[in-house]
This record gives C-alpha cells, structure tokens and sequence, in this order.
RNA sequence: GCGAGCUUGGCGGAAUGGUAGACGCACGAGACUUAAAAUCUUGCGCCCGCAAGGGCGUGCGGGUUCGAGUCCCGCAGCUCGCACCA
C-alpha cells in the first residue's frame, strides 16, 4: 500500500526526544529556596507505594498535577512539583516471605520500573529530588524528627491492646482481622497488651478541628469526615459511688465514672453499664466465672465487623449497685454491657431509656424500670410515656427534682453545676480521636531510635549514632520480626550507662513516612531534616492532589505531623496542604468466561452490544463497569497504552468527557477518540505551518473571518484558563476541540485579509494551550510551525487582547411569558431601546404579540428580552 | 441510624438565575474508494407537522421569580464515608 498523505505525527520519536530534551535543559528543575523574583507553587500528588507496575489511577492523578505544575509554570510561577515513593511496608515481606527476594531489592526494582513508566509519560517532576522512604537517607531524618518529639513530650509509651496473630506472631491491624481471624494465617485472633509508642496527636485536637475551617480550598466532604473522625462533644464526667461495694474490692474501685452528653436526663437513669474490658469488669470476672465467660464472647464478638450491625444489646449484672448523685438514696445495678466502647469516654455511661435508643432497647431487653425526664414540645406532661422509640431532642424537664421546668440547655448548665458544686462531676469537652499508635512489628520499616536498658529504661538513640540502619542480613524462614530474630542488630551497649542493652526492633507505622515527605521534597538532600528557608519557602503545598481514600487518615496525620515539627522548630507552619484535590478511580467493563473465571480486557472483543473470547470466539458476560482490579482483571496497563498509542493520548483520554472529581470509564473507543483527536490536531497545525506564511505583525485590515478566528481564539485562551483555574479540565479540552475545529475550517478562507495572520495566531495558541495535557505533542507542533524559536515549556501562557473577547455580534433570545420565541442577531450592547424595537418587529414575536397587551419588557443585554403580557 | 455527594439525550458530560443538551463517544445519511479503513460533509432529546411552527422535557411533588437544571421546602433513588461515639 502506497503512503500518498505525509506521515502522520510519530509520537515513538517525538516523546524520548522531547523528554531528553526537557531534561538537558533542567526545564523543571527548581533551588531549594524559592526565588523571590517571581511567585512560588507547589504541586504535589500523592506518591506512589511502589507496588511493581504503575496502574491508571496513577497515570490520572498525575496527569492532572501535570497539568497544573505546567499551567502555573506558564502563567509565571516557580513551579516546586516532586516525586518519591512511599516505599516501606508489609507487600515487600510479603514477597520476601513468597518468593525469596529481599525486601529492599524487590521494592527498588519495583521503583526502577514505575519511575520508567512516569518518565515515558513526559510528568515535568524535578527529579533530582526524588526520595524513597525507605533509604536511611530519608528515614534515619525522620527519626530525628522522631527523637525531638519525644524530648518535647510528643511521644508517650504505654501498655496498649493489639490484634495478635499467634501464628504469625504478629500484630495486625484491624483491618486485616476478618470474622476474628487473621486474614493471612486465619487463626483465632487474640487481645494481647504491649508496649507501645504513641504519637500524641490528641494534643492536637482542638487545633486540628479549629484549622479545617481555614481550608476553604478542602472539599467539604473530606472536612466533614475529618471533623467527624476528630469527634468533639460537649458534655460532663459523672462520678457514681458504688453502694456498699462488697469487702475486698480495691478502693480505686469504689465508684464508676461516665461521660455524657446529657447530663440534664440524669434523674432519667436506669442503670450503668461498662464496658466489657473496663476495669471494673475485669475485677468482677476475677470471682465471677460468669462475668468472665460474658467478657470473654463480648470480646470475640468485638472483633466480627458484621456482628457489630447486627448485634443485639446484651448485658450482665454484675450486682454492684452505685447511688443516685442527687438521690443517694437511689441505687441503680451496674451491668456489663456489650454495646459499650472501652475506647470512648470513661468505657462507661449511665443509661437513661427515655432519651437514648440503645439504653431503651437495653432497658426492655432486661425489664429495667425507667420513667421519662424530657418532655418534648407540644406534649402533655400527664400523659407522656415512652415505649418503643426514645425521644432524644430537646424539650421540658420533668420527674427531675430541681431540674423541673427548665430546657435541656438550661438543665444541662444547671445540672453540671450542681455536680461540681458537689465534687462528684465536671463540665467536660470529649474526643473520639485517640493517640496514634505508632509501633509495628515489621522489618520493613524505619527503625523506632529507641534502645532498651534495663537500668536506664527506653533511652533515645544519641544524634551521633543516626541513622540506625536496618540490618541487610535477615531471613523471613519463620514467623514473626525478623529483626527480633536477627543475632546481633539488636544487642547494644546503653548510651547511657553502657551495659547491656537491646535496641527497640519494632518500626514505625508507614503513615510516619508520608506525613512530612512534601517537606523533605523541599531540601531532599539536606543532612539536617529541614532547612527552614526551604520549608518555608516552598510550604505549603499550594495544590496536593490524590485519591479520597487518604481524606482521614494520611490527610490527619500529616496536619497533626507538621504541628510537631512546628513545635520542635523544623518547619514554621501548621496547615501543610492548602488546597487540596481528590481525583476519582479509574474504572473498566469486567468480562467473565463461560466458566465464570475473570478474563483481561486484551482478551475481549466487543462486538455490538456484546462481547466473545479474542482466541475462541466464544461468548463473555459483560459485567459491571468498576474500579480497575487484579482481581477482576479489568485493568489496562499504562505502559501497554504508551507503546501503542503514546503517552499525550493516555494523557488526553483520561483528561478529557469526565470532571476530574468523578470516576472515569476507561474504554478502547475513549482512547482510539483521544489517538485519533490528536492527529486531527497534529495535521491542523502542520498545514498551517507549510501552508501559510509567517507574518510578523497585526495587518492593518481584516476580513471578517479572519476577525472571527481571532475572536475565538482569545476567547478560547480566556476560557482554557479559567476552566483549568478551575479544575474543570474536561471543559478546556472541549474548548480546545473547538478552536481545532475552527482553525481547520479556515482553510476555506485562507487567502483573505488578514487570514495568515489569524491562522498562525490560532496555530500557536493552540499549541501553548494544550501543552499542558499534551507536552510533547505540543513542543513538536511548535518546532514545526515556528522553527528554531523558544520551546514551549519555556513560553509564557498567551495574552487575550479585551477587544477579541467580545463577540462581533450576539444572539438574544426572544421571550414571552417566560417561554422562547425566536432569536434576534444584534451588535453588542445595543441600546435597550433598538433591541426591544427590532423585537417587536421580528415575525414570529409580532404574530404572538398581535392584539396582546404587554405589561412588561423585561432586558438583559446581549442575552434576552422576555415580553410579559397581560391575560 | 448519622453525614456528605450525586440524579440532565443511547452514553460521558456542558450550562455567572437568562436560547438546556457546549464538547466528545455511539449511531444514521452522504462524499472519496473496486472495497474496507482513514478522512471529509451532514443529521441526531421526545411528540405532532410537508413546512412554518407548536407541545413536552434536567429523578418526583410544591414554592420563590418576568424567567429555575441552577435558589428554597418536602420526597424518592443511587454512591461514598462513619457507625452501638453515650
């Protein structure tokens, strides 16, 4: 077959060699501290954990950041956008234990490959600061960070439960606990206590509440789930005196305390109940087989994330009775119930059914005598009773002694003097969020900087002996952490003293690792942690952009972080991230066989409204369309996609149709649509540039089309920047289709006055304005059609002249009553006067109007007239 | 249960309270071609009508307004998050 047209654009070529040139030229390259000449902007994507191959959520999401760094870039900003890896954690032991290779070697070869695939797809990163968390480099900083904190008395060591694997001999998270047994050993999980590090982020928690409100460019969404999860609630610590408590019981056990929200509904109470891993339970189990064999199935059914929804309330008196704080003379049981939280509050509350839903169906559920305290607007205290549904708003107090008569904030107020008044209780605020736990028994990890002396205690790393590296030399042929098995790693002499000490071999929690790696990016090679020129000067991330999956935790405990290292002076700021922007998935049609097991799309053909097996032609059941899996086989590879169809058109594809905020549907035709737009482009410009001759400056006369190709093309340089200022990315790519298509049809005018001029206007526009998306693509566009002149990565964002940004003529549509009549063209801003008139007299409307009377004329100019009439 | 978000053609989606459906995908018709692909032209919410034009239409029911996809009230459905949080 003869080729007769010119080749079309070689992006095979094209993308290495811009990507070289790129990097020759340092186009992305950033000083640690930001130049004052112009302003700063720091974009940064969520980095990667180097699983082993990059996947499409990752080629979108930083995609757009691309999209951004480049945009700001152009429009005049130092553009600080980085990339590391997120490279500690338990996948690396797990091929270590599966297939024999060692941590460190699996992942930084899994980072070699991923880094490929970002560098074919043309990201503009400064890679010279490139970090893995898992290189001392980067970790043995963070335990600095780690040991300044602790100085400073953010850190707490403490007893605490954890979920323990007893074959693995492992602690797991709770996520990994599935029906009470370990995900991968599917043993019985047990509670265990140990010794734990806990990073004091409760300390934080009012700060951390107050600081969301600061974060205007937060998605409200991920605010709300913050605040939630941080959880404030007002209410009052309540002390109740166990009523003669039987001989022998401890005195520190002498009473029970109980946090509530409503302290006003406290002559409403009906019976305490505790926790099952509450103290008191505890120490009732000890002579009470039954209380123990109650305690023990509470806690197996703790662990059952179905059981929980489904669990009905259950309880054991355990007979201890407490007294009444305004009524001593009242005593109510004391039960062991299930549905009470050892983690919130006190482990224990007051009961009251009237007010509370779970306290009403626990009351029934043992025929607990109750009475009601609230009475709720509108209702007659004479006959007002409680049965099946408790009232929990606000109302009247009644059956209270001195609470009678007043509101459920008065009583509230009321009710919390009185108790301090009687040193029995205090007006309390409460917090859902707990202190971080930071300790993991795991290899892959940073080392906790901690050495264990038995006269001196737990005693910090001095600054001298950082980093402690960990040991190369570990085996995975046993359960458990290997660097408690090593020989030697662990055996160490006290800084302190100098006997005989053990280093601390669990490591940190990975959520450690990414809560302050967009400030190591600022000083990447730094020997101190931070320096603070660059930290300031960078901080903070003006765009951070990733997945909403990461909306509470890395999201909290990076703000919480970047507090602690404000207070132990390595950074000056609070908020790290001050706009922040959640991408959805990428998802994919599934395709199941005839036997039912998951097939690649690669083995798929669609045909019409179906779909058959590539190698047999047999049949396949399309399935739901949803986020691309392995376990579904949906995926499509990035690097697959670049060799075929080049790295601009992935980018393009999952740049265009879907709002970046929402889930996208990868499909073949999208992509072919993205391929085949692009050339379109390619071919548009290319005839400009070896059809039309350069013209330097603006010719004195016009003709009308080459006026109306000006027109649109600065109103497309208005409306790209304003749709990728904000974030609506599909928009700009509509509007970069149409001016396409509007240079394309100007052939048919090419000759007139001032068309030339136009079209290289046009061409050029074309090429700034989609360089962002599509870099390369862009850059060889612009070498063809302006030869030898500045690359675009080096252009300034073109310039829209006012004048173009009015319309030559506009459209006004013609109302009455509200409903479209006809449309009338008309010079803009025309006086009110001459649009009425002209549309009066347009046909149509004067055939409506006839013999009608009109009671108003309604203008707004250049957009409408709405003609009101009488009857 | 609580909270947030969403609901617009066959599909993805666009729309400062001012012509609903931009742009794209899919599909139809035509040109080029021996043919196909590619490319180009063109049509495309539903209904009535030869047309001009008209009726209906942004999940459902109300309201505000000269005018509502957009604002307000109520309801339904879907998605996500949290969830016995006292």
């Amino acid at each position: 077959m003869t080729e007769i047209s010119p080749a079309p654009y070689d992006f095979r070529t094209a993308e290495p060699r811009w990507q070289a040139e790129w990097e020759r030229a340092g186009a992305f390259d950033v000083p640690d501290v930001p130049p004052a000449d112009r302003p700063k902007y720091y974009v940064l994507e969520m980095f990667p954990y180097p699983s082993g191959q990059l996947h499409m959520g990752h080629v979108r999401n930083y995609t757009l950041g691309d999209v951004v760094a480049r945009y700001k870039r152009a429009r005049g900003y130092s553009v600080l956008h980085p990339m590391g890896w997120d490279a500690f954690g338990l996948p690396a032991e797990n091929a270590a234990r599966e297939r024999g290779v060692h941590p460190r070697i699996w992942t930084l070869d899994n980072i070699a490959t991923m880094r490929g695939t970002l560098k074919r797809l043309g990201f503009s990163f400064n890679w010279d600061r490139e970090i893995a968390t898992c290189l001392p480099d980067y970790y043995g900083k963070q335990q600095k960070l780690f040991l300044d904190m602790l100085q400073a008395g953010l850190v707490e060591r403490r007893e605490s439960w954890v979920n323990w694997d007893p074959v693995d001999h492992t602690v797991l998270a709770n996520e990994q606990v599935v029906d009470g047994c370990g995900w991968r050993s599917g043993a019985l999980i047990e509670k265990k206590q140990l010794s734990q590090w806990f990073l004091r982020i409760t300390k934080f928690a009012p700060d951390l509440l107050d600081g969301l409100s600061h974060l205007p460019r937060w998605p409200d969404r991920v605010r709300t789930m913050q605040e939630r999860w941080i959880g404030r609630s007002v209410g009052a610590r309540v002390r109740f005196a166990l009523h003669s408590p039987p001989a022998g019981f401890d005195t520190d056990l002498d009473s029970v305390e109980v946090f509530t929200t409503r302290p006003d509904t406290l002559f409403g109470m009906a019976f305490i109940a505790v926790a099952a891993d509450h103290p008191l339970a505890a120490r009732v189990a000890q002579t009470n087989p039954e209380a123990a064999a109650f305690i023990a199935e509470c806690r197996r059914l703790g662990t059952s994330e179905e059981a929980i929804e489904t669990a009905e309330k259950r309880g054991f008196d355990t007979g201890l009775r407490v007294s009444h704080p305004f009524a001593p003379d009242q005593t109510f049981p004391v039960w062991i119930a299930n549905f009470v939280l050892m983690e919130y509050g006190t482990g224990a509350i007051f009961g009251c059914p009237c007010g509370d839903q779970r306290d009403l169906d626990f009351a029934h559920a043992y025929h607990l005598p109750f009475r009601p305290v609230v009475l709720p607007p509108g209702e007659d205290a004479t006959n007002f009773t409680i049965t099946g549904k408790a009232w929990d708003g606000d109302g009247t107090l009644f059956n209270s002694g001195f609470l009678d008569g007043l509101d459920t904030v008065q009583a509230k107020a009321e009710a919390i003097t009185r108790l301090e008044g009687m040193g029995v209780g205090r007006g309390v605020v409460n917090w859902r969020l707990r202190d971080w736990g930071i300790s993991r028994q795991r290899y892959w990890g940073c080392p906790i900087p901690v050495i264990h002396c038995a006269s001196c205690g737990a005693v910090p790393v001095p600054d001298d002996q950082l980093p402690v590296v960990l040991p190369e030399d570990v085996t995975f042929d046993r359960p458990g952490n290997p660097l408690e098995h090593h020989p030697t790693w662990k055996h160490v002499a006290c800084p302190r003293c100098g006997a005989d000490a053990t280093r601390e071999t669990d490591t940190f929690d990975t959520f450690v690792d990414s809560s302050w790696y967009f400030t190591r990016f600022t000083a990447p090679h730094a020997a101190a942690p931070t320096v603070r020129a660059a930290a300031d000067g960078w901080l903070p991330v003006d765009q951070y952009i990733g997945g909403i999956e990461h909306a509470i935790l890395h999201l909290l405990y990076a703000r919480f972080f970047t507090r602690a290292m404000r207070e132990t002076g390595h950074v000056g700021l609070d908020e790290p991230f001050d706009g922040l922007f959640t991408q959805g998935m990428v998802n994919h049609e599934s395709y199941r066989d005839a036997d039912g097991s998951w097939l690649y799309p690669d083995e798929v053909e669609r045909r019409g409204d179906g779909a058959v097996r590539r190698d047999t032609g047999m049949p396949v059941t399309v399935g739901r369309v949803e986020k691309m899996s392995k376990s579904k086989r949906n995926t499509v590879a990035p690097v697959a996609i670049i060799e075929r169809f080049g790295a601009d058109t992935a980018r393009w594809f999952v740049l265009s149709d879907s709002p970046p905020d929402r889930d996208m549907e990868w499909t073949e035709a999208g992509v072919s649509g993205a391929a085949r737009f692009l050339q379109r482009l390619f071919r548009t410009v290319r005839t400009v540039a070896e059809t039309v001759p350069d013209v330097a400056a603006r010719p004195e006369t016009l003709s009308d089309a080459a006026d109306t190709l000006r027109r649109i093309t600065h109103r497309t340089i208005a409306s790209v920047g304003d749709a990728l200022d904000g974030f609506a990315i599909n928009v700009a790519v509509a509007r970069l289709h149409e001016l396409t298509s509007a240079l394309a049809d100007s052939e048919r005018t090419a000759g007139q006055d001032g068309m030339d001029f136009a079209r290289r206007e046009a061409a050029r526009t074309l090429c700034l304005l989609t360089a962002p998306m599509v870099p390369h693509q862009a850059e060889e566009m612009l070498s063809i059609l302006e030869p030898g002149q500045a690359p675009a990565v080096q252009r300034a964002w073109p310039e829209t002249d006012p004048a173009l940004l009015v319309a030559r003529q506009v459209t006004i549509a013609i109302q009455i009553m509200g409903k479209l009549r006809a449309t009338i063209d008309a010079p803009p801003d025309a006086p009110a006067a001459d649009i009425l008139a002209q549309a009066e007299a347009e046909p149509n409307i004067a055939r409506l109007l006839d013999g009608r009377k009109i009671v108003k004329r309604i203008h707004v100019p250049n957009r409408i007239v709405n003609f009101v009439i009488a009857g």
